[in-house]
RNA sequence: GGAUGGGUUCCCGAGCGGCCAAAGGGAGCAGACUGUAAAUCUGCCGUCACAGACUUCGGUGGUUCGAAUCCACCCCCAUCCA
């Protein structure tokens, strides 16, 4: 594998809020920060063509290790050549590390020592994850990012668990950073900690001495008070180191985007704005729109006045979305996810121009009286 | 004209003397959704002055302490026989 570097450009700080403007360069793609990240868990982001989503101005997408683990399997990955030849997708790619699987299966899972053993949802097997065969899935897989395996632990916890999952985390990723041998792949470190400042601090420091390309910051929003979870951000983030790009782990809401922005978060991914919209509930300035609602039947504007997403800018009224998805209609989840990931992407847009201008307060508070964060 | 089986709350469809405002499904209405076990899940769904009351199970009468459930007649529907 050839070397690859991945530079991450500090381009701008804003001097009204501190949030961060950069560039990281990846083998398949330069990706502009602050940004969002559509996630495609089984290699395609629900609802939408690789065309589509290229088109909305995604830099990068998701995928997931432990999906792809169960089905089809990552030695059929490789066999089609890498994930990105596999679902047709040129840019960048993050895989997730499973490590989130670990919490939100918790029930079927066994954490130990040396890793967790799963309980496979397809049909029962039992799977042993560990740190190094995570990266061995990681490198079949051949994504651009991938993450460590870590634990994340659930809300509330107590410190002592908390501690202990966090320092069985530290210790996986030093495995996972041993075992990680491609130089095309960036493997970047997961911060832990739970609620807990000093951990999520130590935790920052530790991980900031392994020297990785990039740190991922996990174990939040999983379902603790969004003040919390602002806090740990403003309290460890002073340890994160400056030259290296912050992923703030499946959190994307509108307002966190702009919130975590703030707080200087690099880059995002959510999986809301794609299942909302498969359930019928658009993200627009104005707040959301719920369009499966009788309120909408007569009504043929747009999903978003001004919005340039597909769904838009071509006539599709909120009266005959509201009519596909009581049909159920595939379309009616193309359109919705469509216009949602264009929405949040666009958004990114308006972060990563308001930090460039020193005014990314301003914008939040702009967005926040139309009620596109509500 | 005769025989048989039916008519249940918006629709389909259980119920076949009290525990029935009436199972279940659909439709309708609303809500939830943050590193995807999700094209999923939850709630409401006769009316009202709503921890109670009132009006419903083709119609009308009757039996009974009590009927959607039993009886009589009538009106419709389906199939079969003339």
């Amino acid at each position: 594998m050839e070397k690859f570097e991945f530079k991450y450009e500090l381009l701008h700080v804003c001097k009204q809020s501190g949030a961060r403007r950069g560039r990281l360069h990846t083998p398949h793609g330069v990706i502009e920060t602050p940004c969002y990240m559509p996630v495609g868990t089984q290699a395609t982001v629900k609802a939408m063509l690789p065309r589509d989503v290229e088109d909305i101005g995604s830099m990068i997408i998701l995928a997931n290790t432990y999906h792809l683990f169960e089905r089809p399997g990552h030695k059929l990955v490789a066999e089609a050549g890498g994930l990105h030849n596999f679902m047709r997708w040129n840019k960048p790619i993050l895989t997730d590390s499973g490590g989130f699987q670990v919490f939100s299966l918790a029930a079927a899972n066994k954490i130990k020592e040396d890793g967790v053993e799963f309980r496979s949802l397809l049909d029962g097997k039992k799977h042993f994850f560990t740190p190094e065969l995570v990266m061995e899935i990681e490198q079949d897989l051949g994504a651009d990012i991938i993450m460590a395996f870590d634990e994340c632990a659930p809300y509330p916890s107590t410190y002592e668990y908390a501690k202990a999952a966090m320092e069985r985390t530290h210790r996986w990723v030093v495995r996972c950073k041993e075992a990680h041998k491609r130089q095309d792949q960036a493997l970047f470190g997961i911060v832990q900690g739970n609620m807990y400042a000093d951990l999520r601090i130590e935790s920052a420091k530790f991980l900031a001495s392994l020297d990785l390309p990039g740190y991922g910051i996990g174990g939040l929003s999983v379902g603790e008070p969004k003040p919390i979870m602002y806090d740990m951000l403003e309290q460890m983030m002073p340890y994160m180191p400056e030259n290296k790009p912050r992923y703030l782990m499946g959190v994307g809401s509108p307002d966190c985007l702009v919130e975590g922005a703030i707080r200087g978060v690099d880059m995002f991914d959510c999986v809301l704005q794609t299942r909302i919209a498969r359930n019928g509930l658009a993200l627009t300035g104005t707040g959301k729109k719920m369009l499966r609602n009788a309120t909408f039947e007569h009504d043929f504007t747009p999903i978003e006045e001004g919005c340039d997403c597909y769904a838009c800018k071509n006539g599709f009224t909120r009266a005959y979305i509201r009519h596909l998805v009581k049909c159920k209609e595939i379309l009616a989840s193309q359109l919705i996810t469509t216009h949602n990931l264009r929405f949040s992407i666009r958004l990114m847009e308006q972060v990563r121009e308001a930090i460039e201008q020193d005014r990314l307060l301003d914008l939040r508070d702009e967005l926040k009286a139309k009620g596109a964060l509500d």
